[in-house]
RNA sequence: GGCCAAGUAGCUCAGUUGGUAGAGCAGCGGAUUGAAAAUCCGCGUGUCGGUGGUUCGAUUCCGCCCUUGGCCA
């Protein structure tokens, strides 16, 4: 059986993705995939920059709002998730589109993870606790006895590296190389476009980026924030919490900070992460990547979608 | 107007008992295999406010000037 065709859209945050894909989806018969790590919690709506109600009830996004605040998800269950969803849509006639920000989900998608166990927390909390007495570099030296290859990879301040590599160990009984040897990762063999959209200049995004925050504060971030705030179950140790802006006004009703400190941090931190998305992208080396104008930007991208879709059915 | 303090990297500041200087943050580049909006790594020449003087040598000591803050008038 041959594989659907994938089309993504790319780029940094507050590019102009979902706009863009909402756009296509008024000529295409799409079904949006959401490929971020944040979007999946519920109640995080307004930092996460999720596409209204309204957006949603007219074109199906999938991968969104799938959990709570208080869950953690991974790499390797969006892939499998999105494997499933891209299956479902493409079998009900319609095209799946992905679009988000979030590399490590799309290369789990595109060339697969290798076969390894799963986080295991228990095992984690151990191992941190283990840290805390005698310090990741001592972790990080039992890593090398344990598996070489994986420590060598792995700097001594790495904690979150170092943590996993020993997990995969200690519930496979072997080294990462071990288990890697003579395993096939399970790539996506079926075509691909990647419509990607690029800064023009670094200074422009960061405009962007400034203003788009200061309008999530406008639209009531904070009581979002709040919100979460209140659970007893949530803290700061948490992936959503620790995701950008969240953890910064998080740290401002912690009485860590004052307001404006916290906001003029959580736009720092955005646009930290707008610079490492810019290093993934600039290793993608099949991007089609889109011209600044928006009215031109949807011109090129439609004929790029057609013209693939097209290609397909020959 | 007088007295005091401060003027050093984009920002906050350290330092040089006289041999032209270094941290944090920001910024830039990179890595990225079940936390990834996470985590980690690498990158530091700047008239040391200006100008005269002392000195082999001044960012450092002395004089004057400028700027900022405080106190006194």
């Amino acid at each position: 059986m041959s594989q659907p065709p994938l089309i993504f859209v790319i780029g940094p945050t507050a590019s102009g993705k979902s706009s863009l894909a909402e756009s296509l989806a008024q000529h295409f018969p799409l079904e949006l995939i959401s490929m971020d790590s944040a979007q999946i919690y519920r109640g995080m709506d307004i930092g996460t920059a999720k596409p209204g109600a309204e957006v949603r009830a007219r074109i199906p996004h999938h991968l969104i709002d799938i959990l709570d605040p208080a869950q953690r998800y991974s790499a390797a269950q969006f892939a499998r998730d999105a494997r499933q969803l891209i299956h479902e849509i493409h079998g009900r006639g319609r095209i799946p589109m992905l679009v988000g920000g979030t590399f490590l989900y799309m290369r789990a998608l595109l060339e697969g993870l290798h076969d390894m166990p799963p986080a295991d927390a228990r095992l984690r909390k151990e191992i941190e606790e283990s840290a805390g007495r005698r310090g990741w570099p001592a972790l990080h030296e039992e890593l090398t006895a344990l598996d070489a290859e994986a420590a060598a990879q792995i700097h001594p301040n790495d904690a979150q590296r170092i943590q996993r590599a020993l997990e995969v160990v200690r519930l496979s009984g072997a080294g990462r190389g071990v288990v890697w040897q003579g395993q096939r990762r399970q790539p996506w063999t079926g075509p691909v476009l990647k419509l990607a959209i690029l800064p023009a200049r670094r200074q422009a995004l960061r405009e962007l980026i400034a203003q788009r925050f200061e309008q999530m504060m406008a639209l009531g971030f904070l009581d979002e924030v709040r919100a979460l705030y209140a659970r007893p179950d949530l803290d700061p140790q948490l992936p959503s919490i620790r995701s950008v802006g969240y953890r910064q006004l998080w740290e401002y009703l912690d009485r860590r900070c004052a307001l404006d400190d916290a906001v003029e941090r959580g736009i720092i931190a955005t646009r930290q992460y707008a610079k490492r998305q810019m290093t993934w992208l600039r290793r993608e080396n099949d991007l089609e990547v889109l011209p600044q104008a928006p009215e031109q930007r949807l011109e090129i991208a439609l004929a790029r979608v057609e013209g693939f879709l097209k290609c397909r059915r020959a």
